[in-house]
DNA sequence: ACAATTTGCAATATTTATCTTACATTTAGC
DNA sequence: GCTAAATGTAAGATAAATATTGCAAATTGT
């Protein structure tokens, strides 16, 4: 389950992944997985990645049970 | 500093600690220091215990910036 | 098509979240 | 005040997040 939402709020504010994993302090794979959802990021580099990119959690990465499938 | 959302979300559903980490299924020392503010869980633990807990990301572990001081 | 940039990905190493166990402290009922 | 339940906390072990390096694949601009 790729995060989409991450990417798409990373590409509004015009950076690439190296640009953004600079930013919070973590290597550019760091993010490719998490894009990729191939990791389970910790609270605090959620937290880092919403406020550079002026995202709120529940933005980024939260998904309603309720999803219209 | 610790997190007031999360203890009274707990709380609010008639919950004690070691009864939230069954079901999110850690143990409960690990609910304990992420009240305390000690732990810097993982996302995924994060939204489980929204869920247990009827809350979003936002309620229990976003902070605005311009929190009034 | 070519070159440059961006992104995906793999192996190994390091750091850190979480577990396990156990005990101390606080809180709530009686 | 006593007792039981709830919570705080600590040391060592384990699992998982992240770093490091390097290269391959994809994307973009010319």
């Amino acid at each position: 389950m790729k995060n989409k939402k991450l990417k798409m709020a990373r590409l509004e504010n015009d950076m690439n992944q190296a640009q953004l994993a600079e930013r919070v302090d973590v290597t550019r794979q760091t993010i490719s997985l998490i894009e990729s959802g191939r990791y389970n990021p910790t609270l605090n580099l959620c937290i880092s990645i919403c406020r550079v990119l002026g995202k709120t959690l529940d933005d980024l990465f939260w998904e309603e049970d309720n999803e219209e499938s």
